[in-house]
DNA sequence: AGCTCAACCTGGCTGC
DNA sequence: TGCAGCCAGGTTGAGC
């Protein structure tokens, strides 16, 4: 469920196993995601080093000798640590070893991507992917009311509802379909309201909102670090317990009003109805 | 520039 | 049980 905190989740229990190790082989299984697996990683990866395992937004930043690569996990991937023996499943589609263990990325949905920044192409920042992304939600940009200025800036003059604008990642990434709603909850604010027109109250409430939640996520995530070396069954993540995410028609944990759902963007949005104002 | 929507791909669930 | 139809955590790119 890769949205910035089970990204950011990801990272903490691959990194410790990752960096500082040199690649052994690659093995692109089935290359055809978002965009094609360069094919020339399989060459080019081994005898490099993993530096430092970076995130920005959803995107995973590994930086090695001569460049970077960039891992997104789409809608549907995973990214696991396993023993070199471990036998191939469905979807699973590229593996990246170092000696007796593996990276595996496994993405059904094909929906993630592999690329690679060489350093002759200039600062990893300004790679065409990460370079139009919003601020992160836990840098010092967005930090105290500064997220919220950030929020009331970005949004001037924009038709579009909050929500959209929201989960466009424009102003501040990582905000995905599900905490996207939880977030619009927790502020108070009505998902169908134009974004140019939230208050300077609201902005603030939101920007707090967004920060909160990404965090508690993380932290819920964070309880199943220790399954990311098992070689079995999925991540072991499990979801944050929602207030209003796929919880339509259900009683609304703090007014009783059945949660709506309406589609936006052609995304299921979920509401109170009572507690967010337009 | 900003808005809307189709598209990428596979699997799981619902309802007939 | 079988099968059609709909839905799903993301993002780009085309067309207006």
């Amino acid at each position: 469920m890769p949205e910035l905190p089970e990204v950011e989740v990801t990272k903490l229990g691959i990194a410790p196993h990752i960096e500082g190790r040199k690649v052994s082989a690659v093995k692109v299984i089935d290359g055809r995601l978002r965009w094609p697996v360069p094919a020339s990683l399989a060459k080019l990866l081994p005898g490099q080093k993993v530096h430092s395992i970076q995130r920005r937004g959803k995107y995973l930043l590994f930086e090695m000798d001569t460049g970077h690569l960039l891992i997104h996990l789409g809608m549907t991937g995973t990214l696991r640590i396993l023993p070199g023996s471990d036998v191939l499943k469905t979807h699973d589609r590229v593996t990246v070893e170092f000696g007796k263990l593996s990276l595996r990325l496994h993405d059904p949905r094909k929906f993630g991507a592999v690329l690679w920044h060489p350093k002759n192409q200039g600062p990893i920042e300004k790679n065409a992917l990460l370079q139009k992304l919003g601020v992160e939600p836990f840098s010092d940009e967005f930090a105290g009311d500064l997220g919220g200025e950030i929020l009331y800036r970005t949004s001037r003059k924009r038709s579009v509802a909050v929500k959209q604008f929201l989960l466009a990642g424009q102003a501040v990434v990582g905000v995905g379909n599900i905490y996207c709603s939880e977030s619009l909850f927790e502020a108070g604010i009505h998902p169908v309201k134009a974004a140019g027109k939230l208050t300077h109250p609201q902005c603030a409430r939101l920007a707090n909102a967004v920060r909160r939640i990404l965090k508690k996520a993380i932290a819920a995530g964070g309880s199943s670090l220790k399954d990311f070396v098992n070689s079995d069954g999925d991540p072991g993540y499990f979801m944050m317990q929602t207030k209003v995410y796929d919880r339509k028609g259900q009683p609304c944990k703090v007014c009783k009003t059945p949660i709506a759902q309406i589609v936006q963007g052609q995304r299921s949005t979920y509401f109170c109805p009572q507690c967010q104002k337009r």
